[in-house]
RNA sequence: CGGGGCGUAGCGCAGUCUGGUAGCGCACCUGCUUCGGGAGCAGGGGGUCGGAGGUUCAAAUCCUCUCGCCCCGACCA
């Protein structure tokens, strides 16, 4: 391709609304154009990577046994009401009508369509494992989409569906994909863990999520420093394994707080630390429940245990009356004496003695109180939210450490939800009517383009690795109307051309400080620099975006040398 | 959904408080010079100031409504 043909309009100031450095740089290196919010035009040089991106996941499902098909976007309303997704998915569905007035929606993901597919093609047992998978692109109308193509509303989804006899054939196909998608990010470059994640929205029993490393992930991750757990936090197990119920000492008292309502103002006020008082928060559920939770003064709620827990779609914080309602009191000093609501406490209370709660009246609180003794607890679970330096859940001794990550796949078990809810059965060996096991599988692609600029790039730029990078050799050619350059460059292009290296031709007659400038901002992995000053010696100039490091190389010898480094895959 | 901020040329911004008929840098076009890390000079094109309504002799500027975009929050007890 020539520079001078291609479209590809790179900034030299970053766009005032691109805030990580993944937008930034895509801007930039005139990979996407917003269109919308959450809604962007993949330009010609940003399609590049995403189309390596889709032919490597292509490569790699097509190798575990997965086998492509395309669904529609718009999908029926109706598949929909027959799974429940139709109430249930929310404001993400962006639902709309055709002219006959019936319902559509955009798919977000097609569990339904999928599901359909296979009942109607799918009778025996004999026809299974299957696994089918499309690249397509999805709708999610987010609350807040933002950082580019990292969280957007319109996105490029491998999304994988795979339907067993059983639960036993399920973990195979589960095991498969989870292997393939390691093979996938590896093969992208990409530094990532696999943690154990909540199966959310989509539901189902068990999943992982495949994290890339960085600082500005939106998830947040813990791993043992000692053996191979690792967790979405919201998901991460807290386990004690050496906890006793602790015994009361002291008297329950009464004591005066004025306008003492947070943890901090209550644990200054009476010369403690947060961690000898117990917060007690009313939360509302789905299911119009009110429950008081208690947990350690420093420590947060983990809504998505406690809702998992108290089995609701969700359980968050109650609206301020509710409290006053709940609890006789202001807000500031809920407690758990006295309560006729439920009261669940995280696991760490039940260790906890003789500790600091509020007087459920204004301006009181509690010292030297005691669950068992002065107020009952329902239950004892893990709701808390895990930090770093909490004790391993798997081994003894470990600690956890904690990171940010972005979740660029995700694999789900989702056992039968789907096929029972749409009637999808096969035939078994018995000849009787049996539920698919299915499993389902997604991967960002524009995501994890973005997720490896923020693992690859430097201040001048991209430097995304060989497997991503839109081409893989730059040809530099300075001043084009030096005949001798024009031509030596004009030639090694087309050599490179012809022997299928993927090649960018900067012929532009612009300053040499523009060109250098663009070819770090687009950051190719390769630049060759064809310059009368080294042709004069019978040189050009070879450099590696990654590493910096720079040679002279004989004009005869540049093609073989670039096709062994494209081969390699490697900066040398 | 709540809070904050911003919409002026392709990009980055000034002008808005204090109303007087739109400007700077980059980019773009023409010419000359220049040519190994975002050149110089000269000339030039491009904006219904997000939209609608209102106040006024006069509105980018003041008022009302509206649309779009960005950020933060949605864990206060």
């Amino acid at each position: 391709m020539r520079y001078s043909q291609y479209l590809l309009p790179t900034l030299k100031e970053t766009p005032a609304d691109a805030e990580v450095i993944s937008h930034q740089l895509m801007m930039r290196a005139g990979m996407i154009r917003k269109v919308a919010a959450g809604v962007y035009n993949y330009m010609p040089f940003g399609l590049r990577s995403i189309r390596k991106m889709e032919q490597i996941i292509r490569e790699e499902m097509n190798k575990a046994g997965a086998i492509e098909c395309l669904m529609p976007m718009a999908n029926p309303g109706e598949l929909w009401q027959e799974s429940g997704r139709w109430e249930k998915y929310g404001k993400e569905l962006l639902r709309f009508k055709d002219r006959k007035n019936a319902d559509f929606c955009m798919g977000p993901t097609h569990e339904e369509v999928v599901t359909d597919i296979v009942r109607n093609t799918v009778n025996s047992y004999r026809q299974l494992p299957l696994n089918l998978y499309q690249i397509q692109t999805k709708f999610r109308d987010e609350i807040r989409p933002r950082f580019g193509l990292m969280r957007g509303r319109e996105f490029i989804m491998k999304d994988a569906y795979s339907f067993d006899i059983d639960d036993a054939g399920a973990d195979k196909s589960y095991a498969k994909m989870y292997q393939a998608y390691r093979n996938i990010f590896n093969r992208c470059g990409l530094k990532f863990r696999a943690v154990e994640a909540d199966s959310g929205a989509i539901g189902g029993s068990f999943s992982h999520e495949f994290m890339v490393l960085a600082e500005s992930g939106e998830d947040g991750i813990v791993s043992c420093d000692t053996c191979e757990y690792a967790a979405n936090i919201e998901k991460a197990e807290l386990y004690y394994r050496d906890m006793e119920t602790a015994t009361a000492t002291a008297p329950l008292q009464k004591i005066d707080t004025p306008d003492q309502r947070t943890i901090e103002d209550v644990a200054d006020f009476l010369n403690v630390t947060a961690q000898q008082l117990v917060k007690t928060l009313i939360v509302q559920t789905s299911k119009d429940e009110v429950v008081a939770v208690l947990l350690r003064g420093d420590r947060e709620l983990n809504s998505i245990k406690l809702a998992n827990l108290l089995d609701v779609d969700w359980a968050l914080l109650a609206e301020d009356d509710v409290i006053r309602q709940v609890t006789a009191a202001p807000v500031g000093f809920a407690g758990p004496i006295g309560l006729t609501i439920p009261v669940y406490a995280d696991s760490e209370v039940r260790g906890m003695a003789d500790f600091v709660v509020g007087g459920n009246a204004a301006d009181v609180h509690y010292i030297g109180a005691n669950h068992g003794r002065d107020f009952a607890v329902t239950r004892f679970a893990d709701i808390r939210q895990a930090v770093a330096g909490d004790p391993c859940p798997r081994c003894d001794g470990g600690k956890f450490e904690s990171w940010r990550g972005i979740e660029v796949g995700h694999v789900f078990k989702l056992g039968t939800k789907y096929s029972d809810a749409m009637n999808a059965t096969v035939l078994n060996d018995k000849g009787q009517a049996q539920s698919l096991v299915m499993g389902c599988y997604g991967i960002g692609v524009g995501r994890t383009v973005a997720a490896a600029i923020e693992q690859n790039h430097d201040e001048n730029g991209l430097m995304l690795p060989m497997p991503l990078a839109p081409f893989q050799v730059l040809v530099c050619m300075l001043n084009p109307k030096d005949d001798e350059v024009r031509e030596a460059a004009e030639k090694l292009y087309a050599e490179l051309e012809s022997v299928g290296i993927e090649v960018l031709l900067d012929d532009r007659d612009e300053r040499p400080g523009i060109k250098f400038k663009d070819a770090d901002l687009i950051g190719i992995p390769l630049r060759v620099t064809v310059g009368a000053r080294t042709l004069k010696e019978g040189n050009v100039e070879l450099k590696a975006r990654a590493t910096g490091e720079q040679t002279e190389v004989a004009v005869d010898k540049i093609v073989n040398k670039l096709e062994q480094l494209v081969a390699e895959g490697l900066n040398f």
